[in-house]
DNA sequence: CATGAATGAGCATTCATTCAT
DNA sequence: TATGAATGAATGCTCATTCAT
């Protein structure tokens, strides 16, 4: 009976993820999660330690999800025109599938606890690398690496990243996003021109 | 006798800062707040309309207050090594002022209510105009002036500095930041080579 | 400088009805009342020991206007029929002027205080008195008189209209009192024949 | 397991009920209704909606009480007479249940929310048609069927009961209501013989 | 005569969590 | 494995009233 229980857990996770993308991070309770699953309060408690630990598997949940397919888009990424089109790509899908609006509540929330926050750290270290490995691969061979800490650029890429959502979560207004997705895009031939013609 | 009116909203406004920033957002309550600076919750009532009024007018004297600074020292910024010089000492004094860290936690746990929301967003305003302003100067005669969109670049740089601000919230660790910075200032002056080499 | 403390206190009592009427009691406040009237709550205890005090007043006020014009109506009346004539027109009154929901509203509401219900049954008194009168007059003389305890009768006729208020107010439908109202003036020729028929 | 639960409920139905009589409705609080449960305030929010919603289930645990009794009693009445005296024990009971203390209470105070004061009324409408039952039976078959609206009549019963128990409320005196019953205990007989001499 | 400022006590409600079954 | 019931502590907010000027 494993598998019912799995089962149940992962029912809990969605109907917290739920939660959190409808009702948003401030109303986001034990209550709530259980109004939406369909299940009462204690069951939550019966899976997980507390609400906080139930809220950082929702943020798991939802960033394993996600990053997987921004490996498989980004795996084979060679020029930075590439790069803005699939990011675009992904970007659009983030939107979509919700997942992302559920990640932004819970990091901006879960501040309060140093101990959770360090948690919600740890559950970006795969992205930063990811971020570090694209990096890695667009400046490698060109003049600019030896000047572009790659560590360092895909540090800036996540916070870029995640102010966007912020600012984009305080009006709603997908737009500014859109238009710097656009801008980049308008940019990335004339970066692996220099990219080509720096070339050691 | 205007002013005691005037002083006492000042000491609400900044008990609560304190309380921002001592307790962090989610334990910034009216209770919290009175505890701090010493008054009864009631006060807070009569000066305010309700805490939502008093945390945006805590945000608006806090970002007032670091936005007269970086105009001061942004003002006259031609260069990228200077910015990046100026940029770094801001930063330092942001981090030890605390008001930024009292910004963060509102602008990142307001976000609840959608009218509250753009409010922040219209905060957040004059912070645009300043970077597009500072942009426009540095790329103004180069080829990269018909490139970079100075309004999304701005946008950019705002959603990088929250970005910023909310990952070194999440594990206290300042330390990407000042990398990040530091990178700057070692591209810099290598920017300002090509800025020069492709005036126009 | 007397005429304007009165003026004053007038038009606090006109504001006090006035949140009565509008707010309903259990919205009325100090702070309801100076809205209304535009001044300081400060001002209310100035010239009020405290609330009660005030709705108190407001009372009095309310109830003194509207028997001023039930005693000029019901004056010379002789007969039921005349009285159900007189009693309707009355009640139109009643429902345009406002006073009376403002005096339901208190009366509805001061029952906490036990003194301070005591006192509102005070100005009920010169109601009970005038009622009494009427009905005395109209059984007068006739077989009836002996049966129908007039002081009883006018109590009774009171509770009556006190009760049509609480109900009406409670689903604001003001047409059961209307038709009762029809009801007594169908009956009232009636009453009057039997009244000249037992006349001893 | 299931009787756990309604037992609580009635509990706190029960406290309520006891808080309105003793404390006074302006007194009534989840408070003063938890104290006098010897339960936490939290409890009553568990299973209830809201301190309305207590309040008229306690409203109408109290009429229904209340409402068997009077059926029992009225249910074979035939003559004033007998109406009289029935009424007289009835009125007896309410003041020693002090249920209607109660009732009053809320039908008072409630007064405030128009949709509340609905379903107050809602409470009323098996009173009405039990009174109007009454008043049928004991003008059917005479020269007054054509004459009284029993609806109207039966309204007229219910706000005369409810107007009484406001002005008992006001001062605590109950002599006035007894006196008003016993006035009707001697007018009895003789409405009786009118009935029998008016038969059609 | 009037008022702006302040206050302590109280309000209804919701929270994360525990417990007995 | 699950759940209905319960709880203590906290939330934002409003109240009648007082006080210094």
């Amino acid at each position: 009976m494993v598998k019912k229980s799995a089962a149940t857990r992962e029912a809990i996770v969605a109907a917290c993820l739920e939660s959190l993308r409808e009702d948003g991070y401030a109303r986001t309770s034990a209550r709530s999660i259980a109004r939406r699953g369909g299940f009462g309060q204690a069951l939550i408690y019966y899976h997980f330690e507390d609400l906080g630990a139930l809220l950082l598997a929702a943020l798991e949940n939802a960033s394993t999800d996600r990053l997987r397919r921004y490996r498989e888009e980004l795996a084979e990424v060679a020029t930075v025109t590439e790069l803005a089109a699939r990011l675009a790509e992904l970007y659009r899908e983030d939107v979509a599938v919700g997942h992302v609006k559920a990640v932004q509540e819970v990091v901006a929330g879960v501040s309060a606890s140093p101990e959770r926050g360090r948690r919600v750290m740890d559950l970006l270290q795969p992205w930063h690398e990811l971020a570090e490995a694209v990096i890695q691969k667009l400046v490698a061979g060109t003049a600019f690496a030896p000047l572009v800490p790659a560590g360092d650029a895909a540090f800036a890429a996540l916070a870029l990243y995640m102010g966007m959502e912020t600012m984009t979560h305080l009006d709603g207004d997908r737009a500014p996003g859109e238009r710097l997705l656009e801008a980049l895009r308008a940019v990335a031939p004339i970066a692996d021109t220099i990219r080509e013609s720096s070339r050691t």
